[in-house]
DNA sequence: CGGATCGAC
DNA sequence: CTATGTCGATCCG
């Protein structure tokens, strides 16, 4: 039994410090060991203060949410059921399994690459890093809890043996580099992410290796390598286990020359080879994972590592089981804190987070719960986006206690100076400018400005930077500003297009002089410091209270204001002419590949968007759904349709289809919105029943519990008493002329708890409404949990179905893009509580 | 727009 | 002693 609910639980500053399972080698330490350990080594620090301030942030918004939760009714609960399954059936639609997507992982990469490097080091515990944060551990070290983002004096606390080896990213990225050439022979448009992952498209190079000839699938051992042992290695990692390159076509393997393998022309084959080649040619080990899309296939490289594979095959049902028991925890995009908001409400695994998707979709933002129901139902990007343009530079520094205004002046000058350097290299200028602060209590401050004309070079940033500063410093005046972190970065940057505009307008108006001594200012900086001198440079009128001043200065913009202001202008109109041209390129690129095949008459229908294919979908069921012969065509796996309903149907019941149509049929009135609902959705609602009131109705799936309650008990064959058939008449035509709520009143009925199943005899809807209420809240959350029905199909078992009443939201566009949302919940946050708090933090941050 | 937060590497 | 640096996304006020 699975307990829910109201744990709120106070596991502390504990659960950040990432301690992982420890499958208790012969050293190490176990868990509890461990967490003394860290404990003793952290706890009455500032840092855990800190931290534990924020977990109480987190059990607050916890505690926010259970109490939102309490107050959802009955009919919002059942309403949003509807809502998110309509949602459901047109992501099912869009469901994509043609692409095969890879992960590769290479293995605890930077500290393998200093292994490598040093024999010394192997067999040992080693981490990279530094005594203050480590950025990775080898296995051995693992296992004594020693992690990445774990700081050094700690893990050597753990560990006493371990080694910590500085970083050294000149060496990685050059190894990196080697990996990389080797990943684009399968997909030139490979994704990097950071030095030691990648995402491949091997779609096209599947198809094309079909015809490869042995030869081209042929690899060497590398023999010339001379390992530290002066030996040679071939690799005895990768082919440990022996069914890595025998499966596919083992005969091919013995034609090979000594020395040499062949590799099969089936996905699996395919990274094997990718592996392969990884070690062969820098000595290390890679993971990797395969399947339709980045979010499986992320999960799947988790899987086997290190050194190991794993494929989700491109099949719904095998989607499905993949993630049936998985924790939620190793999706991408989900971290600790939605973690423990999640297990909050009982919800640890991928299929719980699907049974409570309805719950979900009323207590967090509409982002973070579609990014709920992308993950449970497996979705992810199928194409790899290149990267768009960058959206912002910074840089920080982390340091012992500064205190003095001076020493902040000078090391935010520095900043400026090292950011301004990096802007220049990619010609890029920001229009703001953000000053982050931590003081010595690890609490985090952003300040940020935006000025109106772009700036990138030192000065420029200065300028605005050291307003910021003095903001803050004044601010908690007479007191000292204690950091240990400052960082400033400059965002808010010209498009493309826009830089272009900006260029003729700039060689237009601008003429040489100014233009030179930008460019010219910052290389020589034989300026020592002292921002006295850059108020100097700064308009007049700021030699007063050169504090007061400062705060005024914020719009100061070199060039004259006619130049800004037409700059500003050019950059409007441009920037709408791009986003215009976008929507146009969109479109097309939309209309190339979207077929959607019609779940009433099962013609393809190639559309530009789901309104399109609901107004079809609405023809057929207005006109040829009489008919009611739903013959299922053959159909072979057409790689090409992007869009998979036929299968889905085949493979389900009848039934299922028939929900299908009553969900999509009760859905598109858009008229229909939240609480009212327009009577010609009423009457297209009670034609289809009663088209089809002979069907057999069978148990479908839980969201059936929302629409029993909608159509009341009327529509629920079993339970339907011969006299209730007048009420029903009446129930509809309630609902037409007012539907503000589920329940009507109905004088004298006998309705059945769709929670409880249990007969309640009610004079008024109120009491019957309440009885629901009582018994969802005790049990529908745990009766929803316990279901089974997860691996086989989400949509199942349940009793007695019913025609859908749904919402008509425009769901368009299911792109399903690599978007990871993060977390909020929806409704609004006490103002009260959080200005008392952001004033205490106010308060706090100078102590 | 500004500030805070989350999450990934 | 000693708890990173960078970036993108999202939400709310």
């Amino acid at each position: 039994m699975k307990k829910v609910g109201n744990s709120s639980c106070n596991d502390g500053a504990l659960l950040r410090m990432g301690l992982n399972d420890n499958k208790a080698g012969m050293q190490g330490l176990d868990k509890e060991k461990i967490n003394k350990i860290i404990m003793e080594a952290t706890k009455g620090s500032r840092f855990y203060e800190n931290e534990l301030k924020k977990d109480q942030q987190v059990n607050q918004r916890i505690e926010k949410m259970m109490q939102l939760k309490e107050k959802i009714t009955t009919q919002q609960l059942l309403k949003a059921q509807l809502q998110v399954d309509k949602l459901v059936i047109e992501l099912e639609q869009s469901r994509n399994l043609s692409s095969t997507i890879v992960h590769i992982d290479m293995d605890a990469f930077y500290a393998a690459v200093e292994m490598r490097d040093n024999p010394e080091l192997k067999e040992k515990p080693i981490a990279v890093g530094s005594m203050s944060m480590l950025s990775t551990s080898n296995y051995h070290a693992r296992r004594f809890g020693v992690r990445a983002a774990m700081p050094g004096f700690i893990a050597k606390k753990l560990c006493p043996h371990l080694t910590i080896v500085p970083l050294n990213f000149e060496k990685y990225s050059k190894v990196s580099k080697e990996v990389r050439e080797i990943l684009t022979e399968y997909d030139p448009n490979f994704m990097p992410m950071g030095l030691d992952e990648a995402y491949l498209n091997i779609t096209e190079h599947l198809e094309k290796r079909l015809n490869w000839p042995e030869d081209k699938r042929r690899f060497f051992f590398n023999t010339e390598r001379t390992t530290e042992k002066g030996g040679y290695s071939s690799s005895p990692v990768l082919f440990e286990d022996n069914t890595l390159l025998m499966d596919d076509h083992p005969e091919q393997r013995d034609q090979s020359v000594a020395n040499s393998v062949v590799f099969g022309t089936s996905a699996e084959e395919v990274v094997k080879e990718i592996r392969f080649r990884i070690e062969q040619k820098t000595q290390l080990t890679a993971s990797a994972g395969i399947a339709p899309n980045t979010m499986l296939a992320k999960m799947c490289s988790d899987r086997n590592k290190p050194n190991g594979q794993c494929r989700v095959a491109p099949e719904r049902q095998a989607v499905l089981d993949f993630l049936k028991d998985l924790p939620i925890r190793k999706v991408p995009g989900i971290g600790k804190v939605t973690e423990k908001m999640l297990k909050a409400l009982g919800i640890v695994t991928c299929s719980e987070l699907y049974q409570q998707r309805a719950l979900l979709s009323l207590l967090f933002s509409e982002a973070s719960w579609r990014n709920f129901l992308d993950i449970s139902l497996g979705l992810g990007s199928t194409h790899l986006e290149k990267d768009g343009e960058r959206k912002s530079m910074s840089t920080e520094r982390t340091f012992s206690e500064i205190n003095t205004a001076e020493d902040q002046y000078s090391l935010c000058r520095e900043l400026c100076r090292d950011l301004a350097q990096e802007l220049q290299k990619e010609g890029l200028k920001g229009k703001t400018v953000t000053l982050k602060l931590k003081n010595v209590n690890f609490e985090v401050k952003t300040r940020a400005s935006t000025v109106l004309s772009s700036v990138s070079t030192e000065e420029e940033i200065f300028a605005v930077a050291k307003d910021l500063l003095g903001t803050e410093i004044d601010s908690v005046a007479p007191h000292p500003l204690r950091i240990r972190l400052m960082g400033v970065r400059v965002s808010g940057f010209l498009s493309e297009e826009e830089k272009k505009y900006q260029q003729k307008s700039i060689t237009s108006f601008l003429k040489s002089g100014k233009e030179i001594s930008f460019l010219r200012l910052h290389a020589g900086k034989s300026n020592p410091e002292c921002f006295t001198k850059n108020s100097e440079a700064s308009p007049r009128g700021s030699f007063f209270d050169k504090k007061r001043a400062a705060r005024q200065l914020n719009s100061e913009n070199p060039p004259n204001e006619t130049v800004g202001k037409q700059l500003f202008h050019d950059k409007k109109s441009s920037a709408h002419f791009v986003e215009e041209t976008k929507k146009v390129t969109d479109l097309q690129n939309s209309n190339m590949c979207k077929i959607f095949t019609c779940p009433v008459c099962f013609e393809e229908q190639s559309s530009n968007n789901l309104e399109e294919l609901n107004r079809h979908i609405d023809e057929c069921l207005s006109g040829s759904l009489v008919k009611d012969t739903m013959e299922i065509p053959k159909n072979d796996n057409s790689r090409e349709s992007t869009l998979n309903f036929l299968p889905q149907i085949k493979s389900e019941n009848v039934d299922e289809c028939q929900n299908k149509v009553d969900q999509l049929a009760g859905t598109d009135q858009s008229a229909c919105t939240s609480d009212s609902c327009t009577s010609s959705s009423t009457e297209k609602f009670t034609q289809i029943i009663s088209d089809k009131p002979h069907r057999e109705r069978q148990p479908s799936n839980l969201s059936d519990i929302a629409r029993n309650v909608c159509m009341k008990q009327c529509l629920l064959p079993k339970r339907i008493s011969e006299d209730n058939e007048d009420l029903f008449e009446k129930t509809v035509h309630t609902e037409e002329t007012s539907s503000s709520c589920f329940f009507e009143a109905k004088g004298d009925s006998v309705l059945v708890c769709p929670v409880c199943n249990s007969e309640q005899k009610t004079n008024s809807l109120v009491s019957f409404n309440k009885h629901v209420d009582v018994c969802l809240n005790k049990g529908l959350i745990q009766e929803l949990t316990e279901k089974k029905d997860f691996p086989k199909t989400y949509n199942t078992e349940n009793s007695n179905r019913v025609g859908g009443l749904i919402r008509g939201q425009q769901c368009t566009n299911p792109s399903q893009g690599t978007k990871r949302s993060g977390l909020t919940t929806s409704q609004s946050v006490s103002k009260k509580a959080k200005s008392s708090n952001s004033k205490n933090t106010i308060d706090m941050f100078f102590k």
